[in-house]
DNA sequence: GAGTAATGATACCACATCAGTATCATTTGT
DNA sequence: ACAAATGATACTGATGTGGTATCATTACTC
């Protein structure tokens, strides 16, 4: 019954990416409206963001596409066309933007769904990480395009 | 250059699965190690987890495998063995398990690593999300298993 | 009306992570 | 010798990430 002791090189080489909040689309999004704020009611094409941002331009347009299906762009089609800011600055969050790309919010989902959560101690910790995800959702609702502007 | 108005009945039906922070190992690693706590200086098997908590058996061992590896826990091989806590139920936290499972912490890596980052009020949003991140490591690391016992 | 420059809509792809499963090897108490 | 436990490793299916590639449609210009 000699304990097996851990390893004490243990180098934890772990090749994770890593806890992240904030994806690539949701990133280039708030860059691209960023700058379009800048260029209050000029008519940005896809080419113009793509020079500026130096992101790759079939991705940019899906992204700017799916910005427009959720009613964050206004888009014009044909030649000249482009797209224009559907609403205010302060009204276009980074939270918002997580949603859109990301889906919702939800730090810590109780992992007990129908089973009905059988241990005590576990609720107490959703209330610490609940209290984590109100805090985090607030300061996110913060980060409008006008707050970066 | 009539603009095309974005279709008002988007009914945003992403099918994603939202933004999450804790993974089933990283959870079932805390609880597991909540119930050994309560079992002070037992030895406790992979059976009786799996009896108390349901988690599938060959998946809670891989994590008790990988916890003894990390330090976390000390284990007894043959018969009667099993694992015990290594360390002080203070000194393990939430935070702690989400870095063994799921690697470090970085909500906003910047994205221009090499690139230099063109743009001023890109800072600005990486302050603000430092400032996040701070707040959540903060609380994280006070989340340990004593405090949940 | 033809050409062209823009977006709209889809489909596809490589890769990584997540949530496990499956086997075989090793150790140790009886 | 046997049984009961962990150790090590490999594999799998589903999903998400970060794109690329095509074809269709619209609209300005000539």
């Amino acid at each position: 019954m000699n304990p097996a002791l851990p390893k004490v090189g243990r180098g934890s080489l772990e090749r994770k990416g890593g806890v992240k909040l904030i994806t690539r689309d949701t990133d280039y999004a708030l860059r691209a409206l960023c700058f379009m704020l800048g260029r209050k009611n000029e008519i940005v094409n896809v080419g113009d963001l793509v020079k500026e941002l130096k992101i790759p331009k079939p991705f940019l347009r899906k992204i700017l596409q799916i910005l427009h299906k959720e009613g964050v762009l206004v888009a014009y089609k044909g030649r000249g066309g482009g797209f224009l800011l559907a609403r205010s600055a302060e009204s276009i969050s980074l939270l918002g933007l997580m949603e859109i790309f990301q889906g919702k919010f939800r730090l810590n989902e109780c992992l007990f769904k129908k089973v009905v959560c059988p241990n005590i101690k576990r609720c107490a910790l959703k209330k610490k990480i609940d209290k984590i995800e109100q805090y985090v959702l607030k300061e996110l609702r913060l980060v409008t395009i006008a707050s970066l502007f």
